[in-house]
DNA sequence: TTGACATACCTAGAGTAACAAGGTATACTA
DNA sequence: TAGTATACCTTGTTACTCTAGGTATGTCAA
């Protein structure tokens, strides 16, 4: 990504997932779609993105198969299994406490509760 | 911490900043008051704070002096620099930027401008 | 007085995740 | 036919957190 990569890490799992909510796609397609959802903000590298897919498919959260596209190519699509929408909904609920914890510490704020 | 590691990861130096912001702290008590910030929800090990601390001090973004407390122990308290305050802002934009991006991947947003 | 606990600092090594930099191969296009 | 875009993959480096220790002092209860 184009700011301090460690931001980044912990949120590239939930970033794909969240990708394929809204339908199967390929992995050349989601960097695309990443970049485009975030206004080019996110730049995922292959070097990242293929090692999470392969994970997930291998934790059984995705399942993939090949298509050949209208210009002939072959490509890999990957599809949500009920698994991998569990672990997009606790991502996301980790995601939203870690970031109102952050706002709060950045306001200097006396406990979320104040 | 006490979720997926990773979302920490690149948020600590910009958290212990802010603590700074309001005033000089030492290190044991900066653990505290990021648990207290965040109602409880970070909770930072010395193994991650310490390294933090002695490389922002490195880079001229803090700077340290001994000071006894009342107990008779000697505390050792951080003070940010110019160039600490700096490196805060920066941070603090960075991290705007980012918490909007995944806000809107998360929703399945076209892009921050829609 | 001594043993437990909180306070207060530190570090080495392990684990994890992103990235850089490469490789392979096919389709389009100049 | 050469270059570029598409499409997939892997290895090694780097950066950051955490685990699991270590050292030392102050307080409090048995």
């Amino acid at each position: 990504m184009k700011f301090d990569k460690g931001l980044m890490a912990g949120s590239g799992t939930m970033l794909v997932l969240s990708l394929l909510e809204g339908g199967d796609m390929y992995g050349y397609q989601m960097i695309e779609e990443l970049s485009r959802r975030s206004s080019q903000l996110f730049q995922m590298k292959e070097g990242t993105l293929y090692p999470i897919l392969h994970s997930l498919e291998k934790e059984k959260c995705l399942t993939s198969y090949q298509q050949e596209a209208p210009t002939g190519r072959v490509r890999k699509y990957y599809r949500l299994t009920r698994k991998g929408r569990q672990l997009l909904d606790d991502k996301r609920s980790e995601w939203s406490a870690f970031r109102q914890g952050v706002d709060h510490v950045l306001s200097g704020g006396a406990g979320i509760l104040a």
